[in-house]
DNA sequence: CTGAAAAGTCAATATGGTTGACGTAAATCT
DNA sequence: AGATTTACGTCAACCATATTGACTTTTCAG
C-alpha cells in the first residue's frame, strides 16, 4: 500500500502529476496480478481487451492500437492463440487477413480482468457522485485526445 | 496521434478503461521525449520529479517510493550525479544516509518536464472548468488511494 | 568491540522490447 | 499470366530495464 502521506493534498499544485501515476498503478495491479497467476503480462491483457472490444478486426488493426512492433506482438498472441483464448479464422474478403476473436474462455478472463477495473472506477463513481464521474470523463477525454 | 474515432464515447461503459491508458500515453510523451534527447528515460524523471518534491530525503526513502530494488535505481542515480542535476550529502545526523537535492540545472530539468505535463493538464482544465478539475482531482485521489 | 544498517557495486539472469531479414500465401496491377 | 505488393509469421541479433544474490565499506548503536 502507499504511503498516504506522501499523496498530494488538493492544494498543491504538483499534485496531478503523481495523482495519474498512483490512479494508473492502482488501475493496473489487480489485473496484474490476476495476469500473473497464468504467466501473463500486461501486453496479453491488452490483446484481450482490443479484441473483446473489437472481435473480428485484423492482426494488423491491434498492431496499430497497440503501437508495438509485429515481431513483439506475435509472441504473446501466438501464447494466447495456444492456450485456446484468442481465435484466429481467415477474413472471408481478403484471405491474406487473419481475423481475431475471442473464445468463450478468452471472453470469461477477459470479464475477469476488466471487471476488477470497473469495480474500482464504480466504486470511486460512487463515493463522488455521478456529476463528477461526467467531469472525469471529459478531462481524461481531453487528455487523451492529445496523445501522441 | 491516435485515431480518435478508436476512442470511446460517453455513452460507453468500458470507457473509462481505455481513457486512463490513453490519458496515462498523451501525458508521459512529451517529458519522455525531452528525456530521450539525454538519453534518459522514466525512471531518471521519477528520480528528479522525487528528489525536486522531498529535497533532503534520503536514498532509501528514494528506494522505497520508487518501488524498485536498489540495482535498478543505482545506474539511474548514479548517471544523473554524473551529469551534475542530482547531488548528495550525507546526512547530518547520519553519516551513513545520503541525502539528495537537485542542482540547479537539474532543478531546471524537472521544471521543464513537469511544465510540459502541467501545461496540457492547465488546457484541458481550462477547457473544461474549474468544477471539473475538481471533480477530476476528487476521483483520482480515489483512485490512487486503492494504490497497491 | 560487535552486530546491524545504509549505501555502492559486480555478476548472472529474465523479460520485453527493438530492427533486420526472410518465407509464404493471397490479392492486385499491368 | 506474370510481376508486384500486402498481410502475416518467424528466426536472429541486439538492447534496455528489471530482477536476485553476494560482497564491501562506512557508520551507527548495543
Amino acid at each position: 500500500m502507499v504511503d498516504v502521506n506522501l499523496l498530494p493534498g488538493d492544494d498543491d499544485p504538483f499534485a496531478p502529476i503523481e495523482l495519474i501515476f498512483y490512479a494508473f498503478r492502482a488501475f493496473t495491479a489487480k489485473p496484474d496480478a490476476i495476469l500473473a497467476e497464468r504467466g501473463l503480462a500486461r501486453l496479453h491483457h491488452r490483446i484481450l481487451y482490443f479484441v473483446a472490444r473489437h472481435p473480428g478486426r485484423r492482426v494488423s488493426d491491434l498492431l496499430a492500437i497497440l503501437g508495438v512492433s509485429k515481431q513483439a506482438l506475435h509472441g504473446p498472441l501466438k501464447q494466447l492463440v495456444a492456450m485456446g483464448l484468442v481465435e484466429v479464422s481467415p477474413d472471408p474478403g481478403d484471405g491474406r487477413a487473419r481475423c481475431l476473436s475471442l473464445s468463450s474462455e478468452g471472453a470469461e478472463l477477459e470479464a475477469r480482468l476488466s471487471q476488477t477495473q470497473r469495480e474500482l472506477l464504480e466504486r470511486v463513481f460512487a463515493e463522488q457522485g455521478e456529476a463528477a464521474e461526467l467531469a472525469w470523463r471529459k478531462v481524461m477525454r481531453g487528455l487523451a485526445g492529445s496523445a501522441p
